[in-house]
DNA sequence: AAACAAATTAGACAAGTGTATAATATAAAA
DNA sequence: TTTTATATTATACACTTGTCTAATTTGTTT
């Protein structure tokens, strides 16, 4: 549940592309489309991270023709969630307190969030 | 205001023990006895974050004797809610509800912050 | 079957990070 | 003023991460 490897930077946009597709499996030239383009990778560079991911045991891969797909093995919110929980320990004691008072002030877009806040709490009880 | 560059793990630990120290300047050996030991480096294992950091211009240092001396120019605050902005940017699309709805579950420490959560809010209004 | 085109694989490389050994400086002791 | 200890510096090295070029595979057209 906490041992999750915490992924570099371009593997994870990766994975978000993977994870937030609707379709599954999905090919290069679909994630392509989705995340190299945007960044500016080249198709082997992609393919780079995939493989990398693959080591990982994040996704794994079915070679289709002369195509590959690719299927994400990793759960998103469960990564997320020990991410998160990471965080909170390292920056703020493992208090979400702190963490909330930290970034926030009166004129930043945190502030709107407070009745949503308040709103979440209040469905807890 | 943002664009303070993330630091590496090791850096980071040594930037808190820098951070957190009463007095200052502090000398290598001080930082050996409170991070260094801890996390069993060597002493030139530490000077070489130290001047990594120095590099970064997030300390400066003195040579005082055969010894150093260091000075921490970065401000923690500052730095631990830029850190703080862009992960919940990355991780919760900048969302405060989504990240605390994230690690919330009933039976972890967090269910114990909830009312210490509730009194933050209502200290805004 | 030969040639094309599209996709993948192999391999490489620079920069960053964690870590240390060996060399050098320098204050203190003899 | 030699010697001794101790601290620092200079390097170095393995791994990781971001990125790619060149080579190879493989389906599709001639």
């Amino acid at each position: 549940m906490d041992n999750i490897r915490k992924l570099p930077e371009a593997e994870f946009d990766v994975m978000v592309a993977l994870w937030d597709c609707q379709v599954s499996p999905v090919n290069t030239a679909y994630l392509m489309e989705n995340v190299g383009k945007h960044k500016g990778w080249k198709a082997p560079t992609l393919i780079s991270f995939l493989s990398r991911l693959e080591e990982k045991g994040f996704i794994h891969s079915e070679k289709k023709g002369k195509e590959r797909q690719y299927f994400a093995d990793a759960n998103k919110d469960d990564y997320i969630k020990c991410v998160t929980l990471d965080f909170i320990q390292k920056y703020h004691c493992g208090s979400l307190v702190k963490m909330i008072d930290t970034v926030y002030s009166e004129d930043n877009d945190f502030s709107e969030q407070l009745d949503e806040m308040k709103k979440w709490i209040q469905n807890l009880y």
